[in-house]
DNA sequence: CAGTGAGCGAGCTTCCGCTTGACTT
């Protein structure tokens, strides 16, 4: 009896759409879900795969040709064959055909390719169907619902393919000549090596600027509970700290002054006898939003800083996660998550921390990159109810057990309320006996309401560690007036610092914040980089 | 007549993006 084919790209995608569609009212035979398994075939890439006559070409090695309107010459992949048999034996038996690809450019450009490939009768209906999560209701609405071929995005697709080659093939060309044979060039791969090369140059163009600063520990006779401070103002003028200098370790602003280390010690000698006073207490509202769920991009950057692993080995834990059905499809660049997801969240909010954790409405965030297609959810856990990190953690590997924890820590954390607190800003002085006037400057922060902050513990993130304002400090209750007794006074040299090497983790963020490059393509990007030596690895830092 | 060498031609490398296993580093 003749069915329905509906052709999607991944073969885990198939399985589920397979049982969501099963029974499903066609007027004949359940639905057949079949993978294409991605693209189904490429431009030619030797000269010998095109048809004869053509092998001759001085274009040959394009797979283009341009003297003919750009004409593309295509040669379905050998490995792909037995899936393009399986498809048309398959259509055979159908009586109508469903693309369901993934609906961004790639995708629209597959079915495309399908199409011109499989060339169904003339006689059977063929649709477009699109669907963004998969869940029952929404792709049985995706089937009721189908749409036509967007031509337009397929231009693009292979407008962008096209000039890819031409342009990847022929740069590549150049360096053979010039440099070495078997080197490359891209519109991808040769931005990410110049982010390197721009980032190293501005390290060796650094100039240092040195400064000294006191710090000093004090503790107040009625509360003693001592806090470390720092010397902001020497006579009414503030100091000059790293922010303070440029890139060529001149100063930015005229009202700062850069202390030496001769004033310095002699100051701090002074103030060792030296009676300090609170001069003023300010408390600010401290409010701090959870994350926005995974990206690829993001997952790569946060799971690859705290597993310490490559942006390839992210990847490939994801994709076994993924396959065994623990989360959802892990290349994308959306932060949207299902209503189904937003109702799994919640549950395991009210059941760990009560419903009032709960954030009243939906939370939802904008595009980060500028050409976000978002074919697919944000990468969260899988299903209707999330399994919990410990029982998945005896039935997976530890590293894919710490990664789905992640993942289901930031799906959880991003649907809870913010966490609430007060920074509390105290400045304390000091007139010395010869006359000087000390300004120090303490700020702590308490958190009153850890809301997300219960689930995930962000901060392992920071290994800048430049964040002084969201850690957690108590400062003992002080009122302007009090006494206060220093127990240490230090001084400090420092020197300004270059700024930091990119590592996979922020190269990744770069890239897709310019819209270099896509979720699929990131890791195998930084191999490419490094394979040919352009860029190498030097601890987890890249030069 | 056998060994040598010049000269020619063929084949290989490369882009980016979408999917997974089947492979040997």
């Amino acid at each position: 009896m003749a069915g329905p084919l509906v052709i999607v790209e991944s073969p885990t995608k198939a399985k589920k759409i397979t049982e969501f569609l099963r029974g499903e009212d066609t007027g004949g035979a359940s639905p057949t879900v079949i993978a294409s398994v991605g693209h189904i075939r490429d431009l030619v890439s030797k000269a010998k795969e095109l048809p004869e006559g053509k092998q001759k070409e001085w274009w040959s090695y394009l797979g283009i040709d341009p003297d003919d309107d750009f004409k593309p010459y295509y040669k379905v992949y050998d490995k792909k064959k037995d899936t393009v048999a399986e498809l048309r034996r398959a259509l055979k038996n159908a009586d109508a055909l469903y693309l369901a690809t993934d609906e961004d450019r790639e995708g629209e450009a597959i079915a495309w390719h399908l199409l011109q490939v499989l060339k169904p009768p003339k006689d059977m209906p063929v649709y477009r169907m699109v669907f963004h999560e998969i869940t029952a209701p929404a792709i049985r609405e995706a089937f009721a619902n189908p749409r036509e071929l967007d031509q337009l995005l397929v231009d693009a697709q292979e407008t962008r393919r096209l000039l890819d080659r031409l342009a990847g093939y022929d740069l590549s060309q150049v360096l053979w000549k010039k440099v070495n044979r078997g080197l490359s060039a891209g519109r991808v791969q040769s931005v990410a090596t110049r982010l390197v090369v721009e980032r190293e140059r501005e390290i060796m163009a650094f100039v240092s600027a040195d400064w000294w600063d006191i710090k000093g520990v004090f503790a107040a006779s009625s509360e003693p509970i001592p806090f470390g401070a720092k010397l902001i103002a020497l006579d009414g003028v503030r100091v000059a700290t790293g922010n303070d200098f440029n890139d060529d370790g001149a100063l930015t602003r005229d009202d700062r002054v850069i202390l030496n280390e001769e004033t310095v010690r002699s100051l701090a000698a002074e103030l060792q006898t030296s009676p300090f006073s609170v001069r003023s207490v300010e408390s600010k509202p401290y409010r701090k939003r959870p994350f926005a769920p995974f990206t690829t991009s993001t997952l790569q950057q946060v799971a690859g800083r705290r597993l310490k692993v490559s942006a390839k080995q992210v990847m490939s834990m994801a994709q076994s996660l993924y396959q065994q059905g623990y989360i959802t499809y892990m290349r994308t660049d959306s932060t949207n998550l299902s209503a189904a997801a937003v109702t799994a969240a919640k549950s395991e909010i009210t059941e760990r921390y009560g419903a009032s954790a709960i954030e009243g409405k939906s939370r939802t965030w904008g595009k980060k990159a500028a050409n976000a297609q978002e074919a697919h959810e944000a990468i969260r856990p899988a299903g209707d109810r999330f399994r919990r990190p410990e029982e998945v953690r005896n039935e997976v590997p530890p590293g894919e057990a710490r990664l789905y924890e992640i993942i289901w820590q930031r799906t959880v954390a991003s649907q809870m309320i913010d966490a609430i607190g007060e920074t509390v800003t105290v400045r304390l002085g000091s007139l010395t006996a010869s006359g000087r006037d000390a300004e120090f400057s303490a700020a702590g922060t308490v958190i009153t309401e850890r809301g997300w902050m219960q689930v995930e513990d962000w901060r392992t993130d920071d290994t800048d560690a430049e964040n002084d304002d969201d850690t957690e400090r108590r400062l003992p209750q002080l009122k302007v007036g009090d006494g206060l007794d220093a127990t240490e006074i230090t001084p400090e040299g420092h020197s300004t610092k270059p700024p930091a090497r990119f590592t996979e983790a922020s190269l990744v963020g770069k890239m897709e914040e310019l819209g270099v490059g896509r979720p699929s393509t990131y890791a195998s990007i930084m191999e490419t980089i490094q394979g040919r030596g352009y860029v190498w690895k030097k601890g987890s830092a890249l030069v």
